[in-house]
DNA sequence: CATAATTGCTACCAAGCAGTATAAACATAG
DNA sequence: CTATGTTTATACTGCTTGGTAGCAATTATG
């Protein structure tokens, strides 16, 4: 039982002065570690079930816990929805800058991007997918938040496509709505990409690179 | 009060061999009519606060009548979920077909399926994302004729897709796929479209028809 | 006007669930 | 072994809400 609790005993051999700092970074982890336990069995739930259809009872015992034992990680139900939408958000933003920091010409830097974004919202889709659907349950603020958060993506992400306009590579007359279309081409992933369906990821990727290249292409076919 | 009564004395004058059938026909449509404005103030309250926060009483109160008088045109509260996300597709798969139904090449038709889609998900925005976000709270037999609907709409789209390949129109490698594709760019304007937002229905609809027509386009730039 | 039928409402129940007060178990330190 | 703090569980509450049984009001008919 207890499968959070497996952890708890491996701060015993070390010498004394380090100890004392050593033990309480390690409580830290151990608590890190528990939080993400939960929103991850949490996040399962809410995918498959939606937010409000999902009980926190029923998250406690696919953890072999109590519920009590939740809300002494989280302050409440909204609180795990609030981190769950940040984390699907949040680890697309992240993959979309790292793409931009790869040095190249736009065109390439954008095929660089729409892989590893799309790339990473397959693996959390589930994380993407709750934010999809659940947007409406979050408190006004934290939906600010998450709406800040994805603003700044597409932001970005018209940045690149300017970049490419102004450098002949695209033919895009807005580039901002253009972004927009483009990055709803990626959420549109999650909502569709299945696991084991008609269609690997890779192949889903790839038709994403596909399109999104035929989506920004020059009339005149030039740059590939 | 009583909103939906307003329509119950319009039978009256006429002669007497035809009334009882005529009667009963209107009343028919009196029932149809309530049971329309049931499900449309249902698709708002879902629409805005998703279906499992929604309660039938508020729907009640909007219509200025009481729960048991929905559950007299309604089995429970799932039949009105099925209704309306039936609608949100069934809508846009007659807009497909009747825009296919209009004689011209490939490409024309497509920007005629793409314009007259577009324009129905935007009308009928509420429907269309209620859909998208809670077909998982379908029962599993009504999500499943949801499918079908679904699919239906996506073949045809392939099929255009394939026609247009065919005549050296369009550049698609996997039509059904693409097809995919084109069905999450319009459903996307569901997610995304905002009524009295940054762009309107126009420019949206607008977009979306060079999109499309840009994922299709032959590398040589052939056929506009 | 009386009778029958339809239509809608009042009042209620049972269940489910977010959130909590409190106690138990456990670990740590002296 | 005792004292102290921390972690987790037991057991509960208050509220919400889908759904219903039975009654009242309205309408249609002769």
């Amino acid at each position: 039982m207890h499968t959070l609790a497996l952890v708890t005993d491996i701060a015993d051999h070390m010498d004394k002065p380090k100890k004392k700092r050593a033990a309480a970074q390690l409580k830290d982890e151990i608590t890190a570690y528990k939080r993400r336990r939960i929103l991850e069995e949490a996040s399962h739930f809410f995918f498959a079930n939606g937010y409000e259809a999902t009980t926190l009872d029923s998250v406690a015992e696919q953890l072999n816990v109590t519920k009590p034992f939740i809300y002494s990680y989280y302050k409440n139900k909204g609180e795990l929805l609030y981190e769950i939408c940040q984390t699907g958000i949040q680890l697309s933003l992240t993959a979309l800058e790292e793409a931009l920091s790869v040095e190249g010409t736009a065109s390439e830097q954008l095929k660089i991007v729409v892989e590893r974004v799309a790339r990473i919202i397959i693996e959390n889709q589930r994380y993407v997918t709750v934010y999809l659907r659940e947007e409406k349950c979050l408190l006004p603020e934290d939906a600010r938040r998450i709406r800040d958060l994805r603003h700044t993506f597409d932001t970005k992400l018209a940045a690149l496509l300017e970049k490419g306009k102004r450098s002949g590579e695209f033919d895009v007359e807005h580039p901002s709505r253009t972004a927009i279309w483009v990055s709803g081409l990626l959420s549109w992933i999650a909502l569709w990409y299945h696991e084991g369906g008609r269609w690997s990821a890779t192949e889903v990727v790839m038709d994403a690179i596909t399109m999104v290249q035929k989506m920004v292409k020059p009339a005149g076919g030039a740059h590939g």
